[in-house]
DNA sequence: GAAAAAGTAAACTGATGGGTGTAGTTTACT
DNA sequence: AGTAAACTACACCCATCAGTTTACTTTTTC
């Protein structure tokens, strides 16, 4: 028999208990996710669950700190077509918040955090660091004079502000579901020719 | 002495419950808001607040109420600019969102409804209700020949994707300040500008 | 001025839920 | 086989909070 089993038990409980969690906290959100619904699901002892995390807390920032580790960088390319470089960053994007599991947790960050300014102001500044990537392309893409002078933060913004209220924002808020490929295609079209249409020169 | 003291003193505890339930829920949203607190800030005894309203849930319905009924419809006019007809709706519509009190709640009413699909679903389809008068006015002018074909209520989709990308998400999500003056008016004339290029023919 | 309507304070109910303590059982390792 | 670490079941403590009850006072109204 092979020795397929290289986890002590230790560690299975451990990732049940965060699996369990993970699908707890994105069902239910933090306030109505209960310890004990979390250990049940994760077939678990609530003991044991302490165990492993000393509170509540702790255990959803566990959960949540994969959410914050995306990387939206692109490298501006002079040759490419700015139109098709945009296009692909785009799409990036999109499949992020497509991802099954996201959105659930993101909703659950945000109705958690939303509540207290400091964490709000702490999660949102994290959330929206990837966008420095975008807008450092924005601004190469200027200095190559193939868009018009501005701020690229802005229009970094602005981009991602387009993309979000297609893609984010209504699976957030009002639980619609992701936009199919044709939704998404047509989404990364506008939001592109948009940006360009109002930049490019 | 002036009967300037026309309201009875039910009527007094009435209002004060609700202005006082009003900061409450702002504030603290609706699961962290106690009765007890409500009632203490009202000034009023727990049981009168519940001899006026019969539960907590009926409160925060009769104090959210106000937040759907505002009226984003405008007139299209063939005579005027575009740009000044979209300047002026944009500027309604910013000033509402900076309105005291509006972010706050609006907030709290998310972190509630969110939970629920169902609710959220019916609470976000009020609140976008407000862009089908957007969305008439985009039609009119494209019957007009003056905006190029396209889907309008996409367009008013994008329109106030934009708006909402600077003057709204920041503030209920991050807890930002509502935008300076001067802020305000490069986000309209960005956004506003924006549209017209794309669409302008 | 008396009855009816409305308000008050404070104790109480019932349920939920985070977190702990304990006594006994299972697993892993030597 | 024996020991330590990890797990289980379960009772328990404690705080919060929606909503109620009671016994009593104030205001309104006729």
């Amino acid at each position: 028999m092979p020795s397929s089993q290289k986890l002590t038990r230790s560690e299975l409980k451990h990732s049940a208990i965060l699996e369990a969690a993970r699908l707890e906290f994105a069902e239910h959100g933090f306030q109505n996710t209960s310890m004990d619904g979390v250990s049940a699901r994760a077939g678990v002892s609530k003991r044991t669950l302490y165990n492993h995390f000393s509170s509540k807390e702790e255990l959803f920032d566990k959960i949540t700190e994969c959410l914050w580790k995306q990387d939206d960088s692109i490298v501006y390319c002079p040759k490419r077509p700015l139109k098709q470089q945009l296009r692909q960053l785009a799409e990036k994007k999109l499949e992020l918040m497509a991802s099954p599991g996201y959105v659930g947790l993101a909703r659950s960050v945000m109705g958690e955090y939303m509540r207290s300014q400091e964490m709000a102001q702490a999660a949102m500044a994290r959330f929206e660091e990837n966008e420095d990537g975008v807008s450092i392309w924005f601004q190469a893409a200027m200095q190559d004079k193939r868009l018009r002078e501005g701020d690229p933060k802005m229009i970094a913004h602005q981009f991602y502000g387009l993309l979000k209220t297609f893609a984010l924002w209504p699976q957030l808020l009002a639980h619609q579901p992701a936009p199919t490929n044709e939704e998404r295609d047509v989404i990364i079209e506008q939001s592109v020719d948009m940006i360009l249409a109002y930049y490019q020169q």
